[in-house]
DNA sequence: CGTGACTCGCGGGCCACATTCTAGC
DNA sequence: CCGCTAGAATGTGGCCCGCGAGTCA
């Protein structure tokens, strides 16, 4: 019913246009909240109407449109600003420069009942309690089996990631799909903290942001140019590699300054490219980490719990479910470089092959080019 | 209904080498 | 502590081949 139109709710719609997104019911008023349950975009008026209409409808979870492009839904809080940003415009205004960076944000809870009614504190637990329920959006239409079957899913490898379900526990929210999966990818800036913070700052009553010692922006993806286009990408990717981390190693990753933007022009971009100088920090803390320090894999870091509660379980089904619909199985490029290597390299019957003198210098040659016209980091062999 | 032969599609392995990273000095 | 160097590890794309699933007699 609704649903059109909406497929970009998920924090896509930063910066398209500057037209502020229409309601999706009445078609005629700017839209200012956004219903989760209905994958709706609705103004002030429709809002009140269509969820004052019954007791169901009045508990739909909703969530103010960003301030700034005020086309999708706003995730973060930027207290300094004031201002409800979506996930596109809180990573665009607060990668800008180092101060904005460092203004203190938090996730936005959804809301239901009454926008101006009980807070949402009380209505976060409505929401576990109601989680079940068909009307909140999350229901699987396969059914109870692919439901069973989802949950043994994900209870499966969900349970690899206690740290950053306990932050939201204590969040004292389960946030929606979106904004969930958004702190999954902030989680790869953020998650030494809040890994420091889930054991040493259990008293810690929001979701951590400040991030003064690393001098990076704890909540905000860097992202620039090409890379925020395939922030998608990047969100798989750092899911995975967000496991890898560990305290040391991601002091290291801490050091980029976030500026990075690399042009991509080649003719095979159609997988996700992530551009080299970030990837090349982010696989600091990835493919090796430094001797001395505990790898999540090997090392007894990852405590896993020994009892979840219903609740518990439900609110990770539910992230996992998000995250279901969300994954990218597009090959993901970390070293764009290696690529364009690798697309010139001679093979036989598909096998890299080795190249004889003339075919170096030409590449050679090409490698210069290269260089010039795409920006890539190829250092020339000699 | 069970079994063997055949086809089809998927996924892993292989290759060379530039790049990246670590250890040692 | 910093810089340099050597060596090891990593990642990249296209093709081949094995294996499982599906179909048919």
């Amino acid at each position: 019913m609704l649903k059109e139109e909406t497929s970009d709710a998920s924090g896509g719609g930063g910066s398209g246009n500057n037209w502020a997104r229409v309601c999706d019911t009445c078609r005629s008023a700017a839209c200012t909240v956004y219903c989760q349950a209905d994958s709706a975009y609705l103004c002030a008026g429709c809002d009140a109407r269509v969820h004052a209409a019954n007791r169901v409808a009045s508990r739909h979870e909703r969530v103010w449109v960003c301030e700034a492009c005020e086309r999708a839904p706003a995730a973060f809080l930027c207290k300094a600003d004031a201002a409800s940003l979506c996930t596109t415009c809180d990573a665009e205004i607060h990668s800008a420069n180092p101060l904005a960076r460092r203004h203190q944000r938090v996730p936005i809870l959804p809301i239901s009942g009454c926008l101006y009614g009980p807070s949402a504190t009380e209505l976060r637990g409505r929401k576990m309690a109601s989680a079940a329920e068909t009307e909140d959006g999350f229901m699987d239409p396969e059914g109870d089996e692919t439901i069973a079957e989802d949950e043994d899913e994900a209870a499966s490898w969900l349970l690899l990631n206690p740290g950053k379900n306990s932050t939201n526990q204590r969040n004292g929210c389960l946030f929606g799909g979106e904004v969930d999966d958004y702190l999954d990818i902030v989680e790869y800036n953020s998650s030494v903290e809040n890994h420091i913070t889930d054991q040493y700052n259990q008293q810690q009553q929001h979701y951590s942001v400040p991030n003064k010692s690393y001098g990076g922006d704890s909540v905000v993806p860097i992202q620039s140019g090409e890379a925020k286009d395939h922030l998608q990408q990047q969100q798989h990717q750092q899911q995975t590699l967000q496991f890898g981390l560990d305290y040391e190693s991601s002091k290291a990753a801490y050091s980029y300054n976030g500026s990075v933007s690399h042009s991509v022009s080649l003719s095979s971009v159609d997988v996700g490219i992530v551009p080299e100088s970030t990837m090349s920090d982010i696989s600091i803390s990835h493919r090796r980490p430094p001797k001395g320090t505990i790898d999540l894999f090997s090392g007894p870091s990852i405590q896993m719990p020994t009892q979840l509660t219903p609740m518990d379980r439900e609110a990770r089904v539910l992230r996992y479910r998000e995250k279901k619909k969300t994954r990218k199985f597009e090959k993901t490029i970390r070293y764009a470089s290696r690529k364009a290597y690798a697309e010139t390299r001679p093979r036989i019957k598909g096998r890299f092959a080795k190249r004889t003198d003339v075919e170096v210098e030409v590449d050679q040659m090409f490698s210069t080019t290269l260089m010039t016209e795409t920006g890539y980091g190829i250092v020339p062999s000699f």
